[in-house]
RNA sequence: GCAUCUUUAGCUCAGCUGGCAGAGCAACUGACUCUUAAUCAGUGGGUCCGGGGUUCGAAUCCCCGAAGAUGUACCA
């Protein structure tokens, strides 16, 4: 039988249905009870036996001649119903007669205990807020000793990607993914505005690029006629409300980089980004640091989490080590200490390709992320980045090579990118320029010149520290999922079935 | 980008060295007033991911292509 076969039947039901003079899409519906209200205190409600209404998916039918049971589900939970023909009458029997499991329905009746001790509704009456012409996958589930066993799961990845609300619909745990992802963002709202900080949105078209090392993506205003990008990084136009006088502000918003899809990489991702002025480094350690423990707890509740096939400890002491420090204690070498031609000599002795035009810095950060970063397990606050590779960051105080900078590292992954933010208009302006000269070189990721962020900061931007957070990653981390697509609700997927 | 693996009924899957395309659930028909993976009896359902080739004969072997997963590279 085909699909459309199946669906065949169903528009005949619905004609059935309209004979008896129903309409299977009302307007109108008279919920007065959400499935969970009837589980605060069932023998209470058993008591009362007062007549309630409930709205919501009918997931299985199991007819049995003149009665039958069914399961209604809503977002709050599933109730089992007791449908009677002589308790609801012929002409209401036949139109549940017509119920799928799929459709929606209302259903009044009496909560009772059936004669095998099931909490359930006793029904007077059912009606039909939606029927459903194209079955639902068949799932079934069995309690057993506590443990749901599911049978039939809908399970094929890719089918669970591309219908993602059959896979919300039909799989209880990965709704419950995105249930705490929306708790965790609450969460992190709250915490920023609970230390003043002020929420504010920004561009996604941007008429130039500029944040982050990324190729963009474009798109074309008509009626400007011009072409425009869609943001890279969220930092620039942050700064500019640094410059225009607000001291704390945020944004969690997707970013969309025109780059390679794998487990850790969707092209358009969220992330949270906030800048406090009078603020450094230090501040953003322990703002960074504060917050995830602060999720860790609150929303998930425990300090240990199993995350690319390792243990993390989240709410241990988060260890804060330079660079260059991290590097010698793997394979023995003071990168700083060395000359550059050394050094090159060092990568071309472990076979490292560079990439044209790196310098020192850059060969040292080329030697972190070889040996050192996914070693990395526990939350490792990177600091002392190569100033090079840090265009947006202000040296470190005495150290003309470095600049005051970290990265977060969890389980050999990125999580957190933050700065002393660089606030001298000519010294960012150079930087800026050393960035294009290596985009001259090939370098198609350098950062470009933004002459009006520039000017912003001639207008004067005080000192501050500005951190941003990968959101999607710490969802990861925190629901211990190890794709990416498995906390975004609808990942980007070639055009297919 | 490269490598490996996967793709068979609505869902989950089996299909051996090439020989009539299978199961469970779902669907349909019938029985059934306390079931809950309901049960019992019966019925129908296929572009075997797409295209080409080898062969008397291909879901199965070969080639090209598509989508997905994983690894790797690039990349936050």
């Amino acid at each position: 039988m085909s699909e459309n076969q199946f669906i065949k039947l169903r528009k005949e039901k619905l004609a059935k249905i309209r004979a008896l003079g129903i309409d299977p899409y009302p307007v109108e519906s008279g919920r007065t009870h959400k499935v969970a209200d009837l589980f605060e205190d069932r023998q209470t409600w058993v008591d009362r036996a007062e007549s309630i209404t409930l709205a919501g998916r009918l997931v299985a039918m199991r007819r049995q001649g003149k009665l039958g049971f069914g399961n209604l589900e809503d977002d709050s939970g599933k109730i089992q119903l007791y449908v009677s023909k002589s308790e609801i009458g012929e002409e209401n029997y036949e139109l549940f007669k017509l119920c799928d499991a799929g459709d929606f329905i209302e259903a009044t009746g009496i909560p009772f205990f059936t004669n095998s001790g099931e909490y359930s509704i006793r029904c007077s009456k059912i009606r039909l807020l939606c029927k459903n012409i194209r079955p639902l996958p068949a799932v079934k589930e069995r309690v057993e000793n506590g443990k749901t066993i599911r049978y039939d799961e809908f399970s094929d990845i890719e089918l669970r990607y591309r219908k993602r609300y059959l896979d919300l619909l039909l799989n209880p745990e990965h709704r419950k993914v995105f249930k705490l992802r929306s708790q965790i963002i609450r969460e992190i709202r709250s915490y920023l505005n609970d230390r003043g900080y002020m929420e504010v949105e920004t561009p996604i078209l941007q008429p130039l690029y500029g944040g982050a090392n990324a190729r963009p993506f474009i798109t074309h205003h008509n009626t400007l006629d011009v072409d425009l990008y869609l943001r890279i990084a969220l930092e620039l136009y942050l700064k500019r409300l640094i410059v225009g006088g607000f001291e704390r502000v945020y944004e969690i918003g997707k970013n969309f980089r025109n780059e390679g899809m794998d487990r850790t990489h969707n092209p358009e991702f969220t992330m949270l980004e906030s800048y406090e002025a009078y603020s450094d480094l230090r501040g953003m350690m322990d703002l960074v640091e504060g917050m995830i423990k602060h999720l860790a707890k609150n929303v998930i509740g425990k300090g240990e989490y199993i995350y690319q096939g390792h243990k993390v400890n989240l709410l241990g002491e988060w260890r804060r080590a330079g660079m260059a420090e991290l590097v010698q204690e793997k394979i023995g070498v003071d990168v700083l200490g060395e000359s550059e031609e050394n050094l090159i000599a060092l990568c071309k002795e472990y076979e490292l390709e560079l990439p044209v035009g790196a310098a020192k810095g850059k060969i040292i950060a080329v030697l972190f992320e070889n040996f050192v970063e996914h070693t990395l397990i526990q939350p490792t606050f990177v600091c002392d980045f190569p100033k090079e590779i840090s265009p947006l960051a202000k040296a470190k105080p005495g150290d003309p090579l470095l600049a005051d900078r970290f990265e977060l590292i969890i389980a050999g992954g990125e999580f957190a990118n933050a700065f002393s933010e660089l606030n001298d208009p000519l010294d960012q302006r150079e930087r800026l320029e050393a960035q294009a000269a290596l985009r001259d070189l090939g370098d198609d990721e350098a950062n470009v010149v933004d002459e009006d962020f520039l000017e912003a900061l001639e207008y004067g931007m005080p000192p501050m520290g500005g951190q941003g957070i990968g959101v999607d990653r710490l969802v990861m981390l925190l629901t211990e999922n190890d794709s990416i697509k498995e906390v975004i609700l609808f990942p980007q997927m070639k055009p297919g079935i």
